[in-house]
DNA sequence: TTCCGCTTCAAACGGCCGTTTGAATTTCGG
DNA sequence: CCGAAATTCAAACGGCCGTTTGAAGCGGAA
């Protein structure tokens, strides 16, 4: 039995265990993925006991919920883009605002590379749990690259090249952001702070905007 | 104790049970990665002893080892391209072959897709096998990627920026053989015929090229 | 202070894990 | 066909897994 649905306010003591258990558990998850990540090393990482998954979120999976609301939450946060924003601006300034935002958490990686990570073990092998999370939200990042790639093909262009185009756009800045860790050792080591950030921003505009032979 | 120092000469039957249990562990690790796949589903599938493993191998990590010298084979043989052949021939023909080159796995996808998913696995947390096989083979693609990217940029780019080009045009093949089973399910359901595979290169040269802006 | 519900806790449960063991079986040169 | 080596096999080992259990600790209301 759980005390999901209880109706006392919680104690502080309450709310410190499960935040402790949350914040152990992204780290765990991050770190060895869902099925990989302990219920023992969360709770040891916690300084909790084993049960209190049980007792306060009705097991691993249920914790692993928690963890994946707060990842969509830090998410969406830092990588907001309001779809009329991009038409407002110019095909141009539309690609530029579509490059930084979805680049911007190589600088907040701190904040969000342990989501991060997640999201990367849930692409190659994605749990019920994940499944069912974002059965019903389309990935924004699709959206928005299609919108940004409209503003460029001709009206005429075929559904396919649009996907492809679509695709291809939305998956550049996903790529430096997903193998951040990656590309900061050798051999690229690649720091990003906020300069190299506006750097690697004009390099995949201008690569996007007018392709290699425009550099 | 192992067979793996004798010097007799390998049997019909240890040759049947050693394939059978390779083939066996590259699609259990395929489905779950290394951590994941068991031993005892491995040899379920192989129709094979438990023990069948450690004796023909040493181990599950030894076993794993033989499937990763398969898949790298079975990659050098379906993506294998000489340096000097891009040089060869003209930057946007260099391109053009770079990329077919690349996104060949998509059509062959029976072949390669348990090897990708393997390698897929790999990205999010390599194991130690993995890591000690690939310590002195720098990737292959990225070496390439970089000769293509330098017969366009100007010869006073920055090193920055030739690593921004080099890894922006690496990964564009690469994310569509990744994702190729995504993208094949909907709200993409695109299948890879060699037509489509024709039509992707286009796009895909067609915007590395000349960008958005010259579609 | 007593009581009662919330929370913590140590221990145990059944199950799967990779590996080891030692005997049974098969293979193959002599 | 015999005997030794190679291979297969069922069983067991110790260890980690997620979850359950029931008692103990705790805090606030009566």
């Amino acid at each position: 039995m759980s005390n999901l649905d209880q109706g006392r306010v919680a104690t502080r003591s309450t709310e410190t265990t499960r935040t402790a258990l949350i914040k152990a558990a992204t780290s765990v998850f991050a770190e060895y993925g869902y099925d990989g990540g302990s219920v023992r090393l969360i709770t040891q990482r916690a300084i909790a006991n084993q049960a209190a998954v049980n007792y306060h979120f009705g097991g691993k999976d249920g914790l692993y919920r928690e963890v994946l609301i707060e990842a969509t939450r830090a998410f969406e946060e830092n990588a907001f883009l309001d779809p009329e924003e991009l038409d407002s601006l110019s095909p141009e300034n539309a690609l530029r605002r579509y490059l930084h935002q979805f680049l911007l958490p190589l600088v907040k990686r701190d904040r969000v590379s342990r989501y991060l990570r997640i999201f990367a073990w849930e692409s190659v092998r994605p749990s019920e749990v994940f499944s069912a999370f974002v059965a019903h939200s389309p990935p924004r990042i699709f959206v928005l690259a299609e919108r940004v790639v409209r503003r460029f093909l001709p009206r005429d262009a075929s559904a396919e090249t649009v996907t492809f185009a679509m695709l291809w756009l939305a998956q550049q800045p996903m790529f430096f952001v997903r193998e951040a860790e990656r590309l900061a050792q050798p051999p690229f080591s690649l720091k990003f702070d906020d300069d190299a950030l506006e750097r690697l921003v004009d390099t995949l505009a201008a690569l996007s905007l007018r392709g290699l032979a425009g550099v």
